[in-house]
RNA sequence: CGCGGGAUAGAGCAGUUCGGUAGCUCGUCGGGCUCAUAACCCGAAGGUCGUCGGUUCAAAUCCGGCUCCCGCAA
């Protein structure tokens, strides 16, 4: 099938090669504009513009989808249909019923639970046990379309967002060769979404950060586990900020905020214990717990958090 | 010139205010104790104090240039 391809971040990239190495035809791709990024604000393209342009195919970052320009490109190019991951523009109604099969949108959930912005996130802050990838033909909702493909997948315990978006990734590249294979010899049939099954995700917000350890351990846990690698949980430890990039849950109990142990670090939640593993303070670069505390002192007994005694 | 923190032994830190013998907690190595240990005791090795220059009898410390790392903001 001739393609047109719209994505932009990491996670859009395997599926792009697999299709690139694939029967079919990527013809083109689109992509958000290049954007300001790190600490000097230097402006970067998007992974997917990187990786389309050493396939050699053409790359598009229109700023906006509305305009009869983009419509315009893609009518051009007449592809048989669009495939979407990860995106991050509506698309308007018009480029929706431009292919003949459709736009077909690579989601990283099982649909319709966690529609919207960040499923991968939401399923690893959730301590869910089983999530997956869902292929879908795209209407005008957010994310409300009938479903094709769905592949599950297990999340692991100890599992980071930024592990499971690797794999998922992937299992996204092999659906939707399934899927477009499918499509073409008119094996699949679009199944509707079950509405009173169906939640929504927001946006991952910083406001998320700042660990509570009056929560139970198993939450505390997700929430390190999901907002990494980014943006990543916070907390203060001995008067310092810090990211807390990994914990694995621990039986203890104890008060809140309270240290259990200090050779590894453990520290009482609401319910249990976590022992944090790796962390990250202001002005400093990642480093294990137990590093960090062989230049501060802290004992048995002192309250990890929000508040500052000292 | 967006705001800010940082660079000292293999790791993490103190020392810089007010210049004067290179320190701490670990790790490593050797020895001891113990039924035994990631425990405890004794000992040792390991530093051009990021880099270049300036001031000084004397610079980790004061002054100026440069490099690299990181947090925030976007």
């Amino acid at each position: 099938m001739k393609i047109i391809y719209m994505g932009t971040p990491d996670f859009a990239v395997p599926a792009l090669k697999a299709l690139a190495s694939s029967e079919h035809e990527v013809c083109a791709v689109f992509t958000q504009p290049d954007k300001p990024r790190g600490r000097k604000m230097i402006l970067t393209p998007p992974d997917v513009k990187v990786c389309a342009q050493s396939l050699g195919i053409p790359v598009y970052q229109p700023e906006s989808m509305k305009n009869s320009d983009a419509l315009g490109i893609i009518n051009q190019y007449n592809p048989d249909v669009i495939v979407v991951a990860a995106y991050g523009k509506i698309l308007p109604k018009a480029v929706l019923d431009a292919p003949k099969f459709g736009c077909v949108n690579i989601h990283g959930s099982l649909l319709p639970k966690y529609r919207g912005a960040a499923p991968i996130q939401q399923s690893v802050l959730n301590g869910d046990k089983v999530t997956g990838i869902t292929t879908m033909l795209m209407d005008v909702g957010l994310d409300t379309g009938d479903i094709l493909l769905t592949e599950e997948t297990e999340i692991g315990e100890n599992e980071t967002s930024g592990e499971l978006f690797d794999r998922l990734a992937v299992l996204g590249g092999e659906l939707i060769l399934k899927t477009l294979s499918a499509l073409e010899k008119g094996e699949i049939t679009p199944k509707k979404q079950d509405e009173s099954l169906a939640t929504h995700t927001s946006k991952i917000d910083k406001s998320l950060c700042p660990i509570d350890f009056s929560k139970s351990a198993f939450e505390v846990h997700n929430k390190v586990r999901g907002l990494n690698p980014w943006p990543v949980a916070t907390t203060k430890i001995c008067g310092k900020n810090v990211k807390v990039y990994s914990t694995r849950l621990c039986p203890k109990c104890g008060k809140s905020g309270e240290v259990l142990s200090s050779k590894p670090l453990v520290v009482a939640c609401g319910e249990k214990s976590i022992e944090i593993l790796e962390i990250q303070p202001e002005g400093k670069k990642r480093m294990t717990a137990d590093a960090f505390l062989a230049g501060h002192k802290l004992e048995i007994g002192d309250i990890v958090g929000q508040e500052d005694f000292i």
